[in-house]
DNA sequence: TGATTTTTAGAGTAATTACTCTAGGAGTCA
DNA sequence: TGACTCCTAGAGTAATTACTCTAAAAATCA
């Protein structure tokens, strides 16, 4: 992720970015603050009575944020290590949306939807945590002729919720058990014929272990 | 990580590298190859018959493996961009991987140890990897203190081997659901001491949302 | 010991990249 | 129209980095 990158990314001359901008630093924490605000402000949107319905296009609207920002999130580590300032600012971050999961999943829990204890709610929380921000980059690695074609794109972010779907799937009672299978379907349904590789596509096992 | 580095990395002079090998390429290839190597001896040893306490020993091994080559994974996305040949290679590397992983669980579950349907099965497996492949990175990124501190190193990683038993909790059975409690505490008790951000910390809570 | 080969260090090169500087286009207001 | 400010492009600079080259140390063998 170079400046020139950037600024072809904009649309403007290498130049011209530094007139908008002290330092590459300064880019990076102006796009670091686009995404933490664009992703607090959807996980502090009120929810109202969850259903797991609603929570799962709710998680759907969140993948989707983040994936629109999987670049910065794949340079993300050097980042932080250029810049300590930054690293504080993203630790803090990480905790804010770590809590409010923990909330969303609390939620969930009074809602009778999901049935965990505390300790299971917080493991369950960083699963989460490490899955949205490590799916793109983790994905973009293994496929990277998917870049720039928009339905293989796609169908790899939904597979992204789809496992988001299987950690959650154990804890799942009432309603939204009766849902699983729909939902999985949903998301199942474009990553069996899209990704070849990230799992089992059937008839295409080479180890005949299943 | 610059050829630079890894000279300094080895003791030897930044020209001596290309005594030993042709283009960074190279270097990196190698460094990929004895890391796919490992991993996969690991991941081929006879396992005989599978308990609750060998496979977690078993998981420490191989996380600590995968821990020695956390600054390759670090830029493990920039290498596979660069090289395509070494991309093709990564994604036969992380199929074989996912293969084994699930003859593995197969195992666990012909040994009553857990009871997972074969859907549920390929999706643990997929979160596993993801978890194992991206906690380093992800940890070192919270963490950029935590370079060169052994101890705090060593605790970040047993947090990653608890986060893969909290993957695993709710399916566990029999024999595993009695050991549970102490394998949790067994590595929980590192992160507490040492991890303040990633996670709950009795009493340290912001949200009271618990 | 002396000849030959293997291994090493470190100065030097070409390419990339973060960043600067300057000249001028494009609005805005008189 | 003219003065003034805002914005833009693109050439140019300094630093980093992948890589080369050469001279010499270290190892091997007669």
């Amino acid at each position: 992720m170079t400046t020139n990158h950037i600024a072809e990314a904009l649309g403007i001359s290498p130049g011209n970015l530094y007139y908008h901008f002290r330092n590459k630093g300064m880019i990076v924490a102006a796009l670091f603050e686009r995404y933490s605000q664009h992703l607090l402000i959807l996980l502090e949107a009120p929810q109202g009575p969850l259903t797991w319905t609603i929570k799962t296009h709710y998680f759907e609207g969140l993948l989707t944020s983040m994936w629109q920002y999987r670049f910065f999130h794949r340079d993300l580590t050097h980042f932080l290590h250029a810049d300590p300032a930054l690293a504080g600012r993203y630790q803090a971050f990480v905790e804010v949306v770590l809590a409010r999961g923990r909330v969303i999943y609390g939620e969930l829990r009074s809602s009778g939807i999901i049935d965990v204890d505390d300790e299971q709610l917080q493991g369950l929380m960083v699963n989460t945590w490490v899955l949205m921000s490590s799916w793109a980059a983790l994905v973009h690695g293994l496929r990277p002729d998917a870049a720039g074609d928009e339905t293989l794109d796609e169908s790899l972010m939904r597979h992204g919720i789809y496992q988001i779907i299987c950690l959650e799937e154990p804890f799942l009672r009432g309603e939204a058990r009766e849902h699983l299978e729909d939902m999985k379907a949903r998301y199942r349904a474009a990553h069996d014929t899209a990704t070849l590789l990230l799992g089992h596509v059937p008839g295409l096992d080479r180890t005949g272990s299943e």
